[in-house]
DNA sequence: CATGAATGAGACTTCATTCAT
DNA sequence: TATGAATGAAGTCTCATTCAT
């Protein structure tokens, strides 16, 4: 009796990797849902079947990556490491989710975070999570001396997540595929413009250092 | 002879004021041509007498706000100042502009900036110009050695930018209206953040002296 | 299985039944798609499940019954009866259609083949395919001797279709609706008149027997 | 005091000459008022100075243009020639009428006699009178014996106009200009078609030569 | 006479969602 | 589970006509 849960459980997975594909190419609001149905290779009906609606597919989508992002935030966050190192766990671990899933972090990005008036709405407060953990870790650094404190934390993570996120826009819209050069000289740039800019004078030297053990 | 024109050309400016007001408040997918012409209390016909679709309207509030944007930074770039001077000139400039014009601003970051698959690509190459500017001064920066060259001015830019448009898009969509003060703290972390990340070590004092005297 | 596909085929034919009486009584531009569903006891959208637009719907019952008339001048051409005979058998069909399919004559003719701005210029290229048809049995019958060769084929396919098509305008917008009598008459007509008019002296009392016997 | 309404009857017929054009080229329903004030080279809103209505203008030019076709068919019935003759003289009168303002003409047929359902329904009787006055000529021959009488006078006018129209409709959407042996030609063989289909036996010799006279 | 801004009703088409089978 | 036919609300754009100047 569990294989055909264990269907239909594929099925519904058939279903978000179609929409995520068809999202990422046609962009959510262009696309209908018949499209994702031929995409999956499934019934029209079929989709209503294991999802209420259009929206809730895309909800999905984005609340399945968003958690999991947050998850290796606050991994990254629980370690000893150096905030400048923390800072720099986290800009890889999304760097690197486009590098390996470009589709599903396009339809994340363009469909979700940067669509203030939809779906960025709808998941504000789930999207200001990681915000505010990356806000916590700066204003951590700060209490312990290692960032100044003329910059809010607030600001640290806005400008943090800002930076990231217009590159990878940047990318999404580009026609040349990223090489990996590319992506491993983004990260060390978002950490030594952003973490230089938050750090301490004397702290200014040393990290760079660090920054090579990575 | 002059009136009729200016009667005309005041009928369209109703209407484009009526429209940034209707798309700040219900978006623009959301919102129907008859909310901008009940808004500016006209005909529905007249909107398309002046504008041949919804989206120009759309496009002609983008692209009258953007050059504007467009001939500050120009202007920015073109005084004797240091680089952090120029890009601090450009990040009040934007600031400002959502300060007195807080819909129209969110208007053209919501609808157009950050709508990636829509008006966002529409307008990419204008939007680009921006980057390319802000590049420019970075370039040049690095150039007569004040900006160390670990980070490329196509970086910088968006990273510069990114971190605007994401404060931006906060208070955009923040119950609290803006005070001033909070409005001038970060003109100064804008510069504070990532000039600092993009100078060279020797420079990080005299700049901070330079920016007190903002 | 084969009952939903009959069904479905079944739905499609009475929408374009439904959409045939509608455009016979109030044309195809003074209607509205609403009208075709009311008629047709469907949903408004029941239409564009089947039919990508208005304009396909007439295009349908056009081509449906066009090529009818082609396949029955083909089947015409193909017996080994005289020039004569073979013309009064297509004035013939052409006249029954409507007697039979008074209403899809009308919409043929008015909305089509009539309309030469529209839908006529449209199948401009099938509507020919029956003057060629009609063109080449004259050119046969001037090639075996029982038609004169001063009058073109393509002027004697224009002249009989034309009458005819004239005829059947007149019928369309009369009040009285026609009774079997003029309708044979006319058949008659068409060939005492046209053909007499295509053959040569000689030929002249011979045929008038053999019309006769229809 | 004449000057300005000759004036004014000047841009009247300016404006007739024009919509003229207009309708032949984007015919009537696709044109829109203003292309015709263009088109005139005069404002907007001085077509309806001289016209009601956009009906008014296409009534206009088919009605001025219809009354000197019945004025040319009553002249050519009220002449001394035979019936042959005078049916040779009103297919002259429409073809030369085709010959020397092809598009006055195209418009009369396409838009008016061919558009059953919008202006040819409105110009019914106008356009009946046509075919009465030609049925009338018909009649006539056959009174006096040089027409039989097993065809219709109603049928025979219907087939005569309509092989003209036709004819005329082949020209109209045809890409060659029409050369002058064309035309000429066809002028014959409508005669030579129509009426030797009405003439009696006895009479298919004799007005072959009396064509020849023409 | 002349202008062209202003009016507003009207219709096609799209597509998310439901539901009978 | 699975299908896809059926539903119907919603919104953009067109353009003939009017009218103030």
């Amino acid at each position: 009796m569990a294989a055909p849960s264990t269907a239909a459980a594929d099925k519904r997975r058939v279903i978000l990797d179609a929409a995520m594909r068809v999202f990422a190419r046609q962009g959510f609001h262009t696309c209908r849902v018949s499209d994702i149905a031929d995409e999956a290779g499934v019934a029209y009906g079929l989709v209503y079947h294991y999802f209420s609606s259009k929206d809730e597919i895309l909800d999905t989508l984005f609340l399945e990556r968003w958690n999991v992002m947050l998850a290796a935030i606050a991994e990254a966050d629980r370690t000893q490491r150096s905030p400048r190192e923390k800072l720099r766990a986290i800009a890889g671990f999304i760097v690197d989710s486009y590098r390996y899933e470009p589709e599903l972090m396009k339809v994340i990005v363009v469909e979700v975070t940067r669509a203030a008036n939809t779906f960025g709405r709808t998941h504000l407060a789930k999207i200001r999570e990681a915000y505010e953990q990356i806000g916590g870790i700066v204003a951590r650094a700060q209490a312990d001396g290692s960032f100044r404190e003329e910059i809010t934390p607030e600001f640290a993570a806005l400008a943090f997540y800002g930076s990231i996120e217009q590159v990878l826009t940047r990318w999404i819209f580009d026609r040349d595929p990223v090489d990996d050069e590319e992506l491993q000289g983004v990260k060390t740039m978002i950490v030594e413009t952003i973490c230089r800019g938050l750090e301490r004078d004397a702290a200014l030297s040393p990290p760079a250092a660090a920054a090579s053990s990575d």
